[in-house]
DNA sequence: CGAGCATGGTGAC
DNA sequence: TCACCCTGCTCGA
């Protein structure tokens, strides 16, 4: 689930039903007592998104940092009795929030936010994000543009979907290493970022298939699959490329499944 | 029902 | 590069 579009749709739905409220905070499993016990009773001021990370800023002064890594959930419903393992819960008369399988989850200073969001590179779900910053970085780095799209400190809140759909919807290779791709290519995927991911905040799902190519335009049935978007290649090994039908392929780059389709993604 | 896998990241070699 | 953490799903017996 979690890409950086899922953790700024989480900062939205939390400032909903949170900011400005005084929250009962605990965790009804015992993992993160004392980070409940930190923020119980108190009003959470907002909470935002850089990248995968969550921030929650509280009345007493103390931030709450989430990062929810591969399995984490954080999902919001009206009261009910926690089930399962929460290990985290938020709550108002109205709302409770339950956090599951972080990675995460512990109280942090201002500065110990500060220092966490200049680790990471731009994220283009934020309109303060510059992409000359991970430009330069790029261009410097003799990693293939596969893995550099990945790395947190280069970009953020770039996942495994969105790293395979953008290198195909803007054809590029890969594997071409950061130093020999080109500007053009580069501020291509970027601006394709910083309009698709926008959409996977609104909709919950990562979508990136154009419609000349969606399900309607070719006949195909629509997926079933509540859970995943259209997308081009992301995991869909051995089926035919959209555009032009040759096989999508896949290899572990970076430590991760990477899915392409050696004949449309050729641009360097 | 168990095994394997997953939109992530860390820490040990 | 690998083991490992954490949860929930799917798939094959």
């Amino acid at each position: 689930m979690p890409e950086g579009h899922t953790l700024h749709r989480l900062a939205i739905a939390l400032n909903e039903a949170f900011a400005g409220r005084t929250i009962t905070a605990s965790s009804p499993q015992g993992r993160f007592t004392e980070p409940a016990a930190t923020i119980d009773q108190t009003a959470m001021i907002a909470a935002s998104a850089h990248g995968k990370h969550l921030f929650c800023e509280f009345d007493c002064g103390h931030w709450l940092h989430v990062h929810l890594g591969l399995i984490g959930s954080f999902l919001l419903s009206e009261p009910e009795p926690p089930r399962g393992q929460v290990r985290l819960r938020l709550a108002t008369a109205r709302t409770v929030a339950d956090l599951r399988g972080p990675q995460l989850c512990a109280i942090k200073t201002p500065a110990e936010i500060d220092a966490q969001i200049a680790a990471l590179g731009p994220d283009p779900l934020r309109c303060d994000a510059d992409p000359e910053v991970a430009w330069h970085r790029i261009q410097r780095a003799g990693r293939p543009i596969a893995a550099l799209l990945m790395d947190q400190a280069i970009l953020s809140g770039i996942g495994n979907v969105y790293r395979a759909e953008v290198l195909f919807r803007n054809r590029v290779d890969p594997y071409r290493p950061g130093s020999k791709l080109s500007k053009r290519s580069w501020l291509g995927m970027w601006t394709d970022l910083v309009g698709l991911m926008p959409i996977g905040v609104r909709d919950g799902r990562i979508d990136t298939v154009r419609p000349e190519h969606s399900p309607e335009a070719m006949g195909r049935p629509p997926r079933q699959d509540i859970r995943g978007g259209e997308v081009y290649v992301y995991r869909r090994a051995g089926q035919a490329c959209l555009v032009c039908g040759s096989r999508i392929r896949s290899e572990v780059l970076a430590g991760r499944n990477l899915f392409w389709c050696g004949k449309c993604q050729r641009r360097g």
